[in-house]
DNA sequence: ATGGCAATGTTTCATTGA
């Protein structure tokens, strides 16, 4: 199974380029955060034509979340929102594929350390850990998937003390990311070895991205047993180029089906 | 050479993202 996550900023103004990605790369499972779309507006469509079968959970504007499921591939328990956690704000979807239970999550953003939205997003997070926790109970083999928005260590962030104390770089952010892991949840990129300055998110200001001044927050964490079985994962920076871009570049895993 | 914000709606600026 090759699985990805790509934050597309609006879907509406990115489905050219992820339709010409589908077929330039033929993934099986497909993570998109940041669609803004209402479910009525979903491009079904244009995905479907594409190959895939598309599970939507949006909102107009902001946030929205998508599962993409290539043709042939069963989606099951498609589950919306996070379980004990209500939330207006269209976060997670989640669906049971080829046995493998995949959590496709957008994290708040936080905006800065000292307003409400970052309160929010511990709150999130708190709420996150609680629902990890149980859903690894009912699925050994479990991925979540998705914008984390946050960057776990300083290799992470192209100038860590610049970006300490930050959002998205705050001890309490990454406490909450170590929390994860500490559920038995391993992160996919770090099972490789990967150049140096690897990141998945460059701002569109400034020149960040030809100078690779960018954050890695977009991840795959992988359960134990699942992550036995990943063989590869790495980040397409060449996603990131080229005209409207999404301001991230999708992070893609393969795993065996091998037991 | 990849390029000096982008997307959206409340639209000719404000809000949000990260």
């Amino acid at each position: 199974m090759k699985l990805v996550t790509w934050n597309v900023n609006s879907l509406n103004v990115r489905l050219p380029r992820l339709v010409e990605w589908l077929a330039a790369n033929a993934p099986d499972v497909v993570c998109l955060q940041e669609t803004k779309l209402e479910d009525a507006r979903f491009p079904h469509d244009e995905i479907g034509k594409a190959g895939y079968v598309a599970h939507a959970y949006g909102q107009r504007t902001y946030n929205g979340v998508a599962l993409l499921v290539r043709d042939g591939l069963a989606a099951t328990d498609v589950a919306r929102g996070l379980p004990g956690f209500p939330d207006e704000q269209k976060r997670v979807i989640a669906a049971t594929i080829a046995g493998v239970r995949v959590i496709n999550a957008y994290v708040p953003n936080g905006q800065s350390v000292d307003s409400d939205k970052y309160a929010y997003k511990l709150a999130w997070c708190k709420g996150a850990t609680t629902a990890l926790a149980e859903a690894l109970v009912a699925h050994p083999l479990l991925v979540l998937a998705g914008d984390l928005n946050i960057a776990p260590e300083p290799r992470d962030v192209h100038d860590p003390a610049l970006w300490e104390g930050q959002v998205l770089f705050s001890e309490p952010e990454r406490a909450a990311f170590r929390g994860w892991l500490a559920l038995g949840l391993v992160d996919g990129f770090r099972r490789f070895e990967q150049p140096p300055n690897s990141f998945s998110w460059w701002d569109y200001r400034m020149l960040a991205f030809p100078k690779n001044r960018g954050l890695r927050i977009d991840h795959i964490l992988l359960s134990t047993a699942l992550a036995a079985r990943c063989t590869a994962c790495r980040i397409d920076r060449n996603a990131r180029k080229g005209e409207k871009p999404s301001d991230h570049a999708p992070v893609i895993a393969e795993i065996s089906d091998d037991r």
